[in-house]
RNA sequence: CGCGGGGUAGAGCAGUUGGUAGCUCGUCGGGCUCAUAACCCGGAGGUCGUUGGUUCAAGUCCAGCCCCCGCAACCA
């Protein structure tokens, strides 16, 4: 009988820099649910990869001096590192610089023209020359370049745009008839409201301020904007043809049953890329869910904070299995979960040493001990024992149960609910005074026994989750792992078989002793890194003559209604009228602190609105590693006074 | 009043159609000795954000308010 496909997808990921514990963990979610739906009976395709064009990483590269290709080789080499690290089973890791991929991207793109979803039509922005960038009203910082800081002019580009409008309704339709479509379901609301309600503006397709992308085919200059290129892989590398010969595997496999992605990048999943496969008349992708985010304690891992995560360090301080648990676990289902060193311990310790380990390390020893590991066959049953029987036997479907809608920390619960009834089971059953009378000999096998088995069953459902830590298991029961059709029955241990050696699992950590020494290597390691600080090109001095910052004293302040971050100046500029400034650094200072200090404006930058409110000028600040600070003055300076 | 999600023991969460408020960790006490100072049992700890309403009965339903998070907007 053939086996049910199964197409499950992470995103690719992106090939700026190496991968940390946040990104890691959606492979390891990924490869869970694969690894289970295997063990389930199905054909299970599993692809994942890396996504290797855009601006970014030909600047990246540039920065580096190395080519683009050179640099995404790089990245890509460190991301399949890591993910074979993590004992992740994907059937295809896929890399959209692939020639292959790459041509249909070009044919996909004609099509879509071809049939009048894409029309070329133009880009107005604002243009700045020396970057080659456009930029929208709303990227600009203070009227000028974001990247330079020059002045930008009004410019006009030819462009590509995909018709979004046209597939708006249809989306809506699909979205409001398949309710499992966007998962968690509270993004579901906010892409509905957000963006498909208002109306969807048309998406601009291509590019023409770099070139490190696919080039359209028809149009040279123009390369394929990235998100067109990148989602397409779900179907270029399962062997879809933009001619319509696809190949058994896409028609075998295709629509995807999950894509698994990041809850930043839901609405290009649940927007743009099925109005995309609606456009190429494919079927879309069953469901989309958006996984939570790993944080480390309050905030987002990001590398200027210094507390970024890497998985081969916490496998090389922890093992696979650990850190595996540990993001599989801990995640709740739709909220953030939270990463530290000490967490992990803790989560070591308690349940995979206390409950897991320490279960299958005493049964051993008992066997041993008692049988000379031998594994007795059971004799006088007792009630007790039903109830350990039933929770066995009842494990197959209650992690189904969990599985079917991806709460995969809960299926693992279920795993350690029957660990915890087993070890209940030891104290009810007291094997070792059992073993002071040669009249409960029988007894006492049919309670180890009833363990041996017990851990058969747990062993068998934790292969998806821990899977070096199952064969290790079974190594130590001295079986081979038969699979879940072998959980129907209790009674899969052979009675009169050895039982293998016993050995540690899970080694309990001192924790102290443990983060003291992360402590210490995290030390040896920030000295070296000096955080880079970075200039910009060298400008004429006439051009900086330009810049008017004038001294001014703080007159009234207070916060923007419904803005979080904007506070509104009243100043003195000492020209007698209070000059308005609108400056988003609410975050750092309370409006009322600030009134009557001494700071310095820019006052000839055009006027700008903000939230309805026109600002005239910007203060200046000074920013690092996340923290701001408005820059000062001594009180003794004059309002109106110059900055020279 | 832009849209949505949520506020339940020290922490993290579950609570189905309204009917005695639960789980994991931590903590305290007890038990046991096969085992990795582990395992098992028990206790303490909650006016279920707040105010009002419906009801014999509200964590659960309704209304108002407060706070947190996400999206959008906006931001040196």
């Amino acid at each position: 009988m053939d086996k049910k496909p199964y197409y499950i997808s992470t995103a690719i990921a992106y090939t700026s820099a190496k991968p940390h514990i946040g990104n890691t963990y959606e492979i390891v979610l990924a490869d869970a649910i694969a690894r289970y739906k295997r063990l389930t009976g199905y054909d299970v395709y599993f692809q994942t990869g890396t996504d290797e064009h855009g601006q970014k990483i030909q600047e990246k590269a540039e920065a580096a001096g190395i080519t683009p290709q050179q640099h995404v080789d790089n990245v890509a080499a460190q991301v399949k590192d890591i993910w074979d690290l993590m004992n992740t089973t994907y059937d295809k890791f896929v890399r959209t610089t692939d020639p292959m991929h790459e041509k249909k991207v070009q044919k996909i793109f004609k099509k879509l023209y071809d049939q009048g979803d894409i029309y070329k039509g133009s880009y107005k922005g604002k243009y700045c020359k020396p970057c080659e960038s456009f930029w929208t009203d709303s990227q600009l910082k203070d009227g000028c370049c974001p990247d330079c800081g020059r002045p930008v002019v009004d410019a006009e580009e030819e462009a590509y745009f995909f018709r979004m409008s046209k597939y708006a309704d249809r989306l809506m339709k699909h979205i409001e008839e398949h309710p499992e479509f966007i998962q968690p379901e509270s993004r579901k609301n906010e892409m509905v409201n957000n963006f498909l309600k208002p109306g969807l503006q048309d998406l601009c397709v291509s590019r023409t301020s770099f070139s490190w992308g696919i080039p359209v085919d028809f149009d040279p200059g123009h390369v394929v904007y990235v998100w067109l290129d990148a989602l397409t892989n779900y179907i270029t590398f399962c062997g879809y043809d933009p001619d319509g010969n696809h190949d058994e595997h896409y028609k075998k496999f295709w629509p995807a049953d999950v894509h698994l992605i990041g809850k930043d990048i839901i609405r290009f999943h649940t927007i743009y890329w099925p109005i995309f496969l609606m456009a190429l008349g494919e079927p879309l992708p069953k469901q989309v869910f958006g996984h939570p985010w790993l944080l480390v304690g309050e905030g987002k891992m990001s590398k200027s904070l210094g507390n970024v995560i890497y998985a081969d360090d916490l496998v090389r301080l922890f093992g696979v299995d650990a850190v595996r648990y540990y993001v599989l676990h801990e995640m709740p289902f739709a909220n953030d979960g939270v990463i530290s060193y000490e967490l992990i311990c803790e989560r070591i310790n308690s349940e995979l040493a206390n409950v897991l380990g320490n279960l299958v390390n005493r049964t051993i020893a008992m066997t041993k001990k008692y049988f000379g590991g031998i594994v007795p066959a059971p004799a006088d049953a007792e009630p007790v024992g039903d109830e350990l029987k039933a929770v066995a036997l009842g494990l197959p479907a209650a992690v189904e149960k969990r599985m079917a809608d991806l709460h995969v920390a809960d299926a693992i619960d279920e795993v350690f609910t029957l660990l915890r009834r087993s070890n209940k089971y030891i104290d009810e059953t007291m094997p070792w005074a059992l073993a002071k009378d040669e009249a409960k000999k029988g007894r006492l096998g049919t309670v180890l026994y009833n363990l041996l088995e017990s851990i058969r069953f747990a062993a068998t459902m934790l292969r998806p989750y821990l899977p070096e830590t199952a064969d290790k298991i079974f190594a130590q029961l001295g079986v081979e792992d038969k699979g879940i059709e072998s959980l129907a029955a209790f009674g899969g241990m052979t009675a009169g078989a050895s039982v293998g050696e016993a050995s540690i699992l899970f080694e309990r950590i001192d924790i102290p002793k443990k983060l003291a020494e992360i402590e210490g290597e995290k030390k040896a390691q920030m000295e070296p890194e000096k955080p880079a600080v970075t200039f910009l090109p060298d400008i004429p001095f006439d051009d900086f003559c330009k810049v008017d910052m004038t001294v001014c004293k703080v007159l009234a302040c207070e916060n923007v209604k419904k803005s979080e971050k904007l506070l509104k100046f009243q100043l003195d500029d000492g020209s007698g009228t209070p000059r308005q400034i609108l400056s988003g650094i609410a975050k750092y200072y309370k409006a009322e602190e600030l009134v009557g200090k001494t700071v310095v404006a820019v006052t000839n930058l055009p006027p700008r609105k903000m939230m309805g409110q026109e600002s005239n000028g910007m203060l200046l600040s000074a920013e690092k590693d996340g923290k701001l600070n408005l820059l000062m003055l001594d009180d003794a300076i004059e309002a109106g006074a110059k900055l020279c």
